[in-house]
DNA sequence: TTAAATCTACGAAATTTTTCGTTGACAACC
DNA sequence: GGTTGTCAACGAAAAATTTCGTAGATTTAA
């Protein structure tokens, strides 16, 4: 089945652009060797996720060099936003209050989240 | 591949139970009248995945009549969260503030939502 | 009481996402 | 310069999700 709207990066696919959004333009070995830490995959498994990703423009390629050097092509807020948009429709019904809800009750937030996450409402009013 | 951490409903299974949160028990066909308005689906394909869900234990059937009757064995409050912690993990690195801002920036939060979720966060102070 | 309609069960196909094995090219090292 | 190791390409398999066709049971309506 096709995604319903944004289409966006799968969940693989966006272990890959985290790293990649973090560290900067890399090579499938550093991408793989990151991703191994929290779970174990095959090199030529990321490989070919980053090849699709390339077909899909999500990452652009570098192959001057005989190991290709690869970035992303869309940024992470760009990105965020079109996942959280998407879960506010599928899940929370455009509803931003009652997505806030929940991130506030799922896990246990901070006194200091609580307060930065104030500010950020104080600036939004504008 | 499995669902690296909380298993939750996928994105149809989450449809069918939003229905029944919705409306409350229902057979086979009134949810997939409903989900008919919105996407065209066969009749034998919802009811598959509410089989499905039940041996998942998402659901709970009535089959003492002829038309069984379902119910969610899942509470939309336990789901969200369990949807919303595990974005947090994925996309957020575990941060709600950044969650939240991104809620707040994915689309257009009016005044009045802004309003109710500062009161959410007066109530979060205890 | 047939005929038509509706329902469940079931298996299999179609789709999407993820994984990996193999092959041939290139590099590094001795 | 030959062996060893790393790389990209590719196709295909495996896994997860979604879809549907068919068959047999039950109900409804004529």
């Amino acid at each position: 089945m096709a995604r319903s709207k944004a289409q966006g990066p799968t969940e693989k696919e966006l272990a890959i652009l985290k790293v990649l959004w973090d560290k900067g333009p890399s090579t499938v070995r550093q991408i793989n060797d990151v991703i191994n830490k929290t779970q174990q995959t095959g090199y030529t498994t990321t490989l070919k996720l980053m090849q699709i990703m390339t077909d899909k423009g999500l990452l652009v390629r570098d192959d001057s060099e005989f190991k290709h050097v690869y970035k992303p092509a869309v940024t992470a807020e760009t990105t965020e936003e079109q996942i959280v948009g998407d879960l506010l429709e599928k899940v929370f019904a455009g509803s931003a209050e009652k997505l806030v809800m929940r991130a506030l009750t799922a896990k246990g937030v901070t006194a200091e989240e609580l307060k930065k996450i104030r500010h950020l409402l104080d600036k939004m009013e504008d």
